[in-house]
DNA sequence: CTTGTTAGCATTTTT
DNA sequence: TGCTAACAAG
């Protein structure tokens, strides 16, 4: 390893190589938390500590991935045996190892918000809930919160729940916690509450543990929950060290239970800890640093620490009032172009940023309509479509027969003449008889009720199953899988309907199948059960690929981590940033006013801030006001534009500046899309004139195959080539 | 049981 | 506005 001294700062030193004890990490934005964790890392195994005592503790598989990477290029192959991965990925390898001492079987289905769910509309059902105000997403909500908080259900029920509202929840947890297990299933929250209930009723194992990490190292820990945070204080049992990184400014999960508090708690829990804190900032100029601490100082409680930086100066920030939220993209889509020509950035140098997933519409409107190409994180996932759950569902029936959600999931998918009422009359056997759902297929030629003609689709449908869970043992998971899609026929299915729909799924179909045979060849040994627990815990921001030369746009949320030189923060209106005025406590708003501290402070160079006096929300028009963030800001870092809603008579004056926009003033992005055209005609400057054969990769990477007229055909870096068309 | 229609709901944020 | 769940008719 390279001397640590010529790569970090004292703090970051200092941080790094103190490790005779636990120790907190207060780490402002941008000020090389990463770096420093990870060289803490190789440190301590450079100094060594055998890699597969520690483990690291991340939020996403992203950053996990990332961690492991860097680790790996800085102590080679070692990296690979460090316990790295998301809280909830780690302690599921760990449940699936130990979970027979839960009575749980290994193959255990995890389900993700969606599934849970449904299974809560399936508990409605089976307790004939029907209350106002009670939806099974609101109670999932309540249920998934309780969790956090590790209030079970007796304990609700008991201590608790009182208006008859939060009785029925109880009745409604109980249940769905015990068709959980029945299903054997896990939820997220179990993922976390499981391995605390098996540590604590099971000595042996947390001494297992204990003794098997001799180092726990936790990122973002200003977003762990109590759960999360007890895991870490059990397995140290007071041996091992923590180190914990984070920042209390860039809290943003406490609605999901995460508690800064477990940062102030840190100290005393962790007796002989040492605190370090790292304050200069490398990534933002100095007027963006100074704008983002003008908002965050309105909060009242935080942790004391000054960020600076040696950065220059830099741009003020620039706030642009705009007319609606086409207005918004408009400006949006011109502030891009001017700042992508006049810093000679790439567009992947650029991300917008917004509260909520629904104002993605509009802005993305406005960007495909001057051809800016982007890429949005998130919003619907792919492993959260539709019909690529459907076939994930089958894959978890093939591997765990007694997870019901799954198989009703597939019963009649694709049609296969077995209808609600059909159903209804099996899960109700099963429910008298006490015997699962897939059990009943097999009997069903005993539930009277259900027609011949149905018990015979049944019988096909279970025929089918039972054929591929023979197979699954004798096949590769990717030959598992497409010959099981293959014989399902939904691939034809959806081409045969030949709707710009179905064709989407199709493709996302073809995809998941193509994702499969990638997974075969990274995992070669992988089995259904590898497959699916990679798959039911990937985020939307895992998917983030900077390669493409495009816009990046997501929610705040997701871009935490993240930097880009030029960063746009949208939508910046009361009710939407800060979200939901009304209810609002004073801890949400200050969560609000962290959410824009981060958002801020993504940039390097520039912040464009965005608010419009009107939008569409709920299918009619809302006039918004200006968010108070804005108002916080230091009015010595801004300047404040206005777009295009300035007077009434504007109205058409504007209508004549969109068309002249959209028409020509983004011939400069077509024309570099253009260019990439297998087939165009392009000069170079050495070679002449020649065809485009074939295009290989993207963004930097991007390779082109030409055949000039004079000099044969040559493969270029697109970047270098300098390519002109004809 | 399937297909088509409609009413009502939803927009926080995510592992 | 756009989607889904519930309902009615075939």
């Amino acid at each position: 390893m390279k001397k640590l001294q010529s790569l970090l700062n004292q703090e970051q030193l200092e941080a790094v190589e103190y490790n005779s004890n636990s120790n907190m990490i207060v780490a402002g934005a941008g000020s090389g938390k990463t770096m420093a964790l990870n060289y803490k890392i190789a440190y301590i195994i450079d100094q060594g500590l055998s890699p597969e005592n520690i483990l690291a503790l991340t939020f996403t598989n992203k950053a996990a991935n990332e961690m492991k990477s860097r680790i790996y290029e800085l102590v080679g192959k070692k990296a690979d045996q460090i316990w790295m991965g998301t809280f909830h990925s780690i302690f599921a390898r760990i449940l699936r190892i130990e979970s027979e001492k839960l009575n749980y079987k290994s193959n255990f289905s995890i389900y993700d918000r969606e599934d849970s769910v449904a299974l809560v509309s399936t508990v409605f059902q089976a307790l004939n809930v029907n209350m106002e105000n009670l939806t099974p997403n609101k109670v999932q909500r309540r249920i998934s919160f309780l969790k956090n908080q590790m209030i079970l259900p007796d304990e609700y029920a008991k201590h608790v729940a009182e208006t008859p509202e939060e009785k029925k929840v109880a009745e409604i947890y109980k249940e769905y916690n015990l068709r959980l297990y029945q299903n054997n299933a896990m939820d997220f929250d179990d993922l976390l509450l499981k391995p605390l209930d098996l540590f604590n009723s099971n000595q042996r194992v947390l001494q297992k543990y204990g003794r098997q990490f001799k180092y726990i190292l936790v990122d973002e820990f200003q977003d762990t929950n109590k759960a999360q945070y007890e895991l870490v204080k059990l397995l140290s049992g007071g041996r091992t060290k923590v180190c914990a990184v984070g920042d209390d400014a860039q809290s943003i999960y406490g609605w999901r239970g995460a508690e800064i508090k477990n940062m102030l708690d840190f100290e005393k829990d962790f007796p002989k800890s040492k605190v370090f804190r790292l304050e200069q900032n490398y990534r933002s100029t100095k007027t963006i640093l100074k704008a983002a601490d003008s908002v965050i100082k309105n909060n009242a409680g935080q942790i004391p620490k000054t960020l600076w930086t040696e950065n220059v100066d830099g741009e003020k920030l620039n706030v642009i009032r705009c007319a609606d939220e086409k207005d918004e993209a408009y400006q949006i889509a011109k502030a891009i172009k001017k700042e992508v020509t006049s810093k000679k950035l790439s567009l992947n140098d650029v991300a917008i940023l917004y509260r909520i997933h629904s104002q993605s519409r509009a802005l993305e409107e406005g960007l495909r309509r001057v051809k800016i190409p982007y890429k949005i994180i998130g919003g619907v996932e792919f492993y959260r479509r539709k019909e690529v759950k459907d076939v994930i569902a089958y894959l978890r029936v093939l591997s765990n027969q007694d997870d019901e959600e799954s198989l009703l999931r597939i019963m009649n998918y694709p049609q296969r003449g077995i209808g609600n009422t059909s159903i209804t009359k099996m899960t109700a056997f099963s429910q008298k008889l006490d015997i699962t759902l897939f059990n009943t297929m097999a009997r069903v030629f005993e539930v009277i009720e259900v027609k011949e003609r149905i018990q015979k689709n049944v019988k096909q449908f279970k025929q089918l199953l039972d054929k591929y869970i023979d197979l699954k043992d004798k096949l590769s998971l990717p030959e598992l899988s497409s010959a099981l899609v293959d014989e399902l026929g939904i691939l034809k299915m959806y081409k045969s309907e030949n709707t710009s729909d179905s064709m989407t799924k199709y493709e996302n179909i073809q995809e998941l199948l193509a994702g499969i045979q990638m997974f075969g060849k990274e995992n070669p040994d992988a089995t259904i059960e590898d497959f699916l627990a990679e798959v039911s815990l990937v985020a939307g921001i895992d998917s983030l690929d900077e390669k493409e030369n495009s816009v990046t746009m997501m929610t705040i949320h997701n871009s935490k981590g993240l930097e880009f030189p030029v960063v746009f923060v949208t939508g910046c209106e009361e009710d939407i940033f800060p979200l939901n005025r009304k209810f609002d406590s004073e801890a949400n708003m200050e969560e609000e006013r962290r959410l824009f501290y981060v958002a801020v402070t993504r940039a390097e160079q520039k912040v464009y801030i965005t608010y419009a006096r009107s939008r569409y929300r709920f299918g009619e028009v809302a006039y918004q006001s200006k968010s108070r963030f804005i108002e916080e800001l230091d009015p010595d870092s801004i300047s404040e534009l206005s777009g295009g809603g300035g007077r009434k008579s504007s109205r058409r004056r504007k209508a004549a500046d969109y068309d002249e926009f959209y028409q020509e003033s983004f011939d400069d992005f077509d024309q570099e899309r253009r260019s990439l055209r297998v087939g165009s005609k392009v000069t170079h400057d050495i070679f002449g004139t020649g065809k485009i054969l074939a295009i290989t990769g993207n963004g930097d990477m991007q390779k082109v195959s030409i055949a000039f007229e004079e000099h044969g055909t040559k493969h270029l870096l697109a970047k270098f080539a300098n390519l002109k068309l004809i």
